[in-house]
DNA sequence: ATCATAGTAGACCAGTCGGTCAAGTCAAGG
DNA sequence: CCTTGACTTGACCGACTGGTCTACTATGAT
């Protein structure tokens, strides 16, 4: 019964590649369903509306994540700090991988509806701070196993866990608008010096 | 000659506003002249196209911060360190008395912009750029001073510079997603736990 | 064969978008 | 007084927006 149409999911893998690209308000249905080779009809029948689409995009890329990269960068076999190095290379070579291709870097799609909607939309809002949440509670684990291994000095890892996660977000967005993913390289390895909590610093 | 007309000004200072509490793309010139009393045809005398008002309103928006509040906690008269802590609070209280007032924390309008348009407008990302460029190199002079003044070991001051302004960035985006300003007080002293460079970390 | 249902097609809608324009108002300079 | 030119007014434009609608096709169960 599944196979008989991929129409969904071409609509929500084009609206998440345009989304990702441009943004919420400047990507049209008209545009994803022509991109996607899809009829209006069609999409109105998968999403009641555009605002039920960015939802379902933002599902749909969160759970890419969670069984893509951050699986692999966040590997509880990996050595904690290991982890973070593996995250930021892998957040480098994907922005440098779409510059090369598209000429441009997309930064990531969840900070920048963040930025884009959070004010307009409740809803949507919470969805990505709870994607923000889950993201943050990866470091949190990492940090958590670093100090009962003994790798870092004691501190409040769920506050640090923040702090890495609002860094990576930093870099990511200033990047973008120097459009140059090598800023992820520079700046990136200054995560593991992100502290709070802990020795008692000032 | 000067004092005959306000309309500019009006234009500009609404569109600031706007823009900064929700989106360059979902503020149209409609609302943005209504909201400042000002005719279409007023509008157009003063701004060839929204794009170009876009330009004015960041020029405008940084010169005020460059005389504001930048000038403030950068003062050279300040201990190095205590700048940082100024603009921390500087920051917090800004976000906090938008929320208070309007419910929503708007963020920082350039970041905003950044992460909306500089994959769109080239130039736009290009001015953007230089506002951060501008205000990474105050982060710089203040470490510069730091370590000249011995309060911290030595390190990589542009580099590390560039750091605490994506993290400050990371963490209002942050805060913005969970329309809490009190991120920024949680996790703004840790700007002062960054470094690049100097002693081998790793 | 029939019928329900999921999905497709695309014309259509009211409203809004950024932007234009002709017709003015008004104060200062000659 | 007349002219000039900065400024204002609001009707108007075509393109486009998100969204609706009806008609249609394909499939699978009965």
């Amino acid at each position: 019964m599944n196979p008989a149409s991929d129409t969904r999911e071409r609509i929500l893998h084009t609206a998440r590649e345009l989304f990702h690209a441009r943004s919420y308000a400047d990507v049209g249905i008209k545009e994803i369903c022509d991109s996607a080779q899809v009829q209006k009809g069609s999409f109105y029948h998968f999403f009641p509306s555009k605002r039920e689409l960015a939802m379902a995009v933002i599902d749909d890329m969160a759970e890419d994540w969670a069984h893509g990269f951050i699986a692999e960068a966040f590997d509880r076999d990996l050595p904690p700090l290991e982890r973070l190095d593996y995250m930021i290379d892998a957040a480098y070579y994907w922005q440098k991988a779409a510059k090369d291709l598209e000429g441009r870097m997309p930064g990531c799609l969840f900070g920048n509806l963040a930025l884009e909607i959070s004010t307009r939309d409740e809803v949507l809002r919470a969805k990505l701070n709870a994607v923000f949440a889950k993201a943050s509670s990866q470091f949190e684990e990492t940090l958590d196993e670093a100090i009962e291994q003994g790798l870092i000095a004691p501190l409040d890892c769920a506050a640090t866990a923040q702090a890495m996660l609002a860094y990576l977000e930093g870099m990511i967005l200033l990047a973008k608008t120097r459009n140059d993913p090598e800023v992820i390289r520079e700046l990136g390895p200054a995560i593991k010096t992100l502290r709070i909590g802990g020795a008692a610093e000032n």
